[in-house]
DNA sequence: AATGAATGAGCTTTCATTCAT
DNA sequence: GATGAATGAAAGCTCATTCAT
């Protein structure tokens, strides 16, 4: 009872449910696919265990509430989706790095976030689904973004705009047109229109241009 | 049982339900209210019909069911968002005068929905909410932009595409393009900030520089 | 929410509920017959709606939860156990009468208290088994009794005490001696040996006797 | 099967569990711990467990179902309280010593379960709040009542009573006037307001007095 | 047309008990 | 003996929907 409620303990809370047992592993690949396929509200906690192959009180003994089961089955994408190690790593050797550029930034996170969401699009979809009715979840996720990914866009960014390749604009109003974006592409090719067929190598690069250059041809 | 269940028919059901009784009106407003608020299935009936100052058989005697309720309620969104019947008229304009050009179209393109979101929040806000957990209103959705908004938005397209002024894009991707950015200022605005202060003009300004000429700074 | 939490409110809203619907006074009998029978904890709403002959649904359309309607079944049990409002009119009748003693005294509000009993055994019943486990419940009783009952004991016994008739003891000692005497006498009649044959007059003129006079012999 | 289920049969089986193992002990310290607190339906037997430092299972191991558990915390409790093994005695000594008199008796006894009570304080409210709800603790408490305790108290009240001392009334009356007085002590001192300041020996002496000769003045 | 009491299926959650380790 | 994960029946409660008035 006398721990801080705080958006950095939940997290921490979030992540320490590692050592799985084999039926929670069922329950959380069940409740993945039901809250992916119908959403949160629609799906029923017994209709998750007999997916799992569980009896209904085993849910319960695992997570306490259904809530918690669908934070035990998003803390992974708050973590991952929002969080980028490899950021620090890249404006690192960008500073060392003659050729390094903002195009080149911009493909290498694009890629990397692209290769998440195609590994976890039930997740992410759940995520951008379910945001909207758990003002707890959107305190994390701001909280994450805000903690870990903003500082390291706003050093790369500021980086790149003092050697004078990007506009004088500032970082935050930079980040809310890249944004929109990067994550169009993502819903478009993972939630929207999962099924067609994507020349996805194209459309990356489109995305990268556009961000860059927009749409108006050169004079 | 005899009609055909196409979009097209379920549209006429949504905008036919005109001439409506004051009572009809209380739930509509109460039933906008709570579920932008709380979404719709954390809001229950008896909700609404307390906010509308009815008894809760009155909704289900207009409304057969909540659904229905939703669906009359985000009629007007669907039709208004997707739909918009200026744009016949500008691209005549644009034809006959000379200096109307791409900047100006989304200029009032972007400052037109805008307007709309600003006076539709709520509406606009359940329409995102609900729309990945009800099929057939994505169907309806889907097929509205296709039928009304796409037609006219490559029209247009496609004639400052001719006049040399835009890339040489498939106009699908294209539109891939504009969506994100133009939704991007629109969420931020009305869903995920409202209440922060915002300088509206010269974010409309910022969006459009960055559909016209992304990031990178002018050589 | 605004309103204040005290146990006179509390008590205000239990009686209120007045007016009540047939399947109202069905449930409350079934869950008094039930709640005596075999306990509160061990009745289950399902069990109280059979009896009843309602759906399980209609006791939460008119009890909140199964505790208020525990609630609902007591309160006219609390008030009119602990709060005689005949007390007040005997007194001033003694005040004006010569014969009237503290015999005379004990005999009506034993009588008075005995008739209750007798009526609302069930509802005694529950009390005293329930009252244990239900904090909130004993808050109310006490102050009930304190702002109720106990005023007006102390106004008699103290008149009675400086007309001589009662030793030199401190009435809330008094209160402490006679309260287990009378409930001793209800509970072995009305709750413990309910079935067996009871001469009732001569039980009281003995409980009145040894309130009075004790068990030892006249010297 | 073939045992005969008599109240009998049934103490022995109580009273046969000695032996005990200290997680047995452990076991029944938390149980007699939270049943007095919470009482025994609100008590989980993972409550007992955990605050019993054993696994659930454990407690199944000793005892095989929860109510067995309750018989086991309440069967001392039973015994000791209701069979007085000092009455025996007392009476040997009072017929062969003059100054032994009703008053002396009254003084030994209630010193006697009033010492018992201040020891086993939890066990005596679990008793009494649980006694409603156990038909068959109920049955046990009767006999051993009527077997042991009730035959020393007639043994008593009658050498008293033939001696002058007492009124001429009969003894089950007697008994029927005394044990109120005696538990109403009791509970008020250790259960009602266990945490008041008391004083002790006056209050008991007031209780004897008030067997003896009632609230009245001496004409 | 409007009401609101009544419904009952379905929900999340609890918990005494079992059993493989 | 001890463990604790697993069970599943049953609990309290919600709510969209119906229908007599």
């Amino acid at each position: 009872m006398n721990e801080e409620n705080t958006p950095e303990n939940k997290m921490k809370k979030m992540q320490q449910d590692k050592n799985l047992t084999p039926k929670q592993v069922d329950i959380l690949h069940a409740a993945i696919e039901l809250f992916a396929k119908k959403g949160y509200f629609n799906t029923s906690t017994s209709e998750i265990a007999k997916l799992a192959g569980v009896a209904e009180g085993t849910i319960f003994r695992h997570y306490r509430t259904k809530k918690e089961l669908l934070k035990a089955v998003l803390a992974p994408a708050i973590v991952d989706f929002t969080a980028t190690y490899f950021v620090e790593q890249f404006i690192e050797e960008a500073v060392h790095t003659s050729h390094k550029n903002m195009r080149s930034f911009l493909d290498v996170f694009i890629r990397n976030r692209f290769a998440f969401a195609a590994e976890n699009t039930p997740a992410v979809r759940i995520l951008l689904q379910e945001l909207a009715f758990h003002p707890d979840m959107q305190a994390i996720i701001k909280h994450v973004f805000k903690t870990k990914m903003y500082p390291q866009l706003n050093k790369v960014l500021t980086y790149f705009k003092e050697r004078g390749e990007l506009k004088d604009i500032a970082i935050p109003d930079m980040i809310r047109m890249m944004v929109p974006s990067i994550l169009g592409l993502l819903i478009n090719r993972f939630i929207l229109q999962p099924n067609q067929e994507h020349d996805d190598d194209m459309e990356i690069q489109q995305t990268i241009d556009f961000i860059m250059h927009g749409l108006a041809a050169d004079r």
